[in-house]
DNA sequence: ATGTTATTGTAATGTTCGTTACAATAATGC
DNA sequence: GCATTATTGTAACGAACATTACAATAACAT
């Protein structure tokens, strides 16, 4: 809160005055901005005639943002890791995020199987699985190599389980 | 430290009387622990006849432990998302450790690779790198989906790409 | 056994940080 | 234009927590 007070240079009092509910509702609206990327995100794929490709292209976006973005990696899933044992509330919220993001990748895999665009052997649920540990995996690692061609690199070998 | 004084039943003073540094000394030493680990699973590695077998089973042990081990994942992943903007030193130590295991992973490869038992067409640098995201990503989906066959399967599913 | 040194537990101290009280100021409705 | 209501900034409050002071106790050496 005293980051969030600085960074605006909004006082305690009107942070606290316009937003009942403190820290940790700021938390859960943060999260549910999530939620909100997640369902334009929905509306983008059911659009689109491509959507797996669309699905690999936002996945590999991820490699081209700067260097701050790399550090800061994704809120929800920093959320599951730095809330474990610290406040359930926050952490199942942002696991569930996932879970519905998996729903909706998983989804899209079966939509596109029964259209004879994916020849994967694999089912849609272990490959819906697969990109979220791949969000996940990545959104360490590009800590560790904020490098664009790595991390490129990194999300194409992973996408290609795709088929 | 009021938790490691709950845990331990030592008192507060005890704690800092044995423990020269405080909580970021605490903190080091428990990741250089995690060294000591890498170090005894390179020798294991050296010793093996078949290393890469050893490298997919450790991956897939991951996939046998306890809920509660799931949910406090890997102290080396964490603290490279939990201390990014919080303790750079940290960070930087346990990405450290990232790089150094990922190292022998990469040399692993090599080595494997001109033993002719790989015939992956894949850099060993590029594995190394899978393993190490693989790992990460394992971190913080296994919060997700504490269940023994789920990250089986997900697990050996990554592990495809080494061949 | 006895003097010395290490170890323990409790209480106190200081700091960080989330939250609230309140007076000052701005905005709004009639 | 004035009364009411909302918004702001500052300072104070309180809780959580890392750290230290210190007296009591245990361990050890000679």
């Amino acid at each position: 809160m005293a980051d969030l007070s600085q960074s605006t240079g909004a006082g305690a009092g009107s942070l606290y005055n316009n937003f009942k509910g403190g820290k940790k509702e700021l938390f859960r609206r943060s999260l549910l901005q999530r939620r909100e990327d997640l369902n334009q995100f929905k509306e983008l794929l059911e659009r689109s005639e491509q959507p797996i490709e669309l699905i690999k292209n936002f996945f590999l976006g991820i490699a081209d943002e700067g260097e701050k973005s790399h550090k800061k990696g994704c809120i929800v899933a920093n959320t599951i890791v730095e809330m474990t044992f610290v406040d359930e509330d926050l952490e199942k919220e942002a696991a569930q995020i996932l879970k519905d993001t998996e729903a909706l990748y998983t989804n899209t895999i079966i939509s596109e199987q029964r259209k004879g665009n994916l020849q994967s052997a694999i089912s849609a649920d272990v490959l819906g699985k697969h990109l979220i540990t791949l969000w996940c995996g990545i959104n360490s690692s590009r800590r560790i190599y904020p490098d664009r061609n790595i991390l490129h690199q990194q999300i194409e070998l992973q996408l290609q389980i795709l088929q």
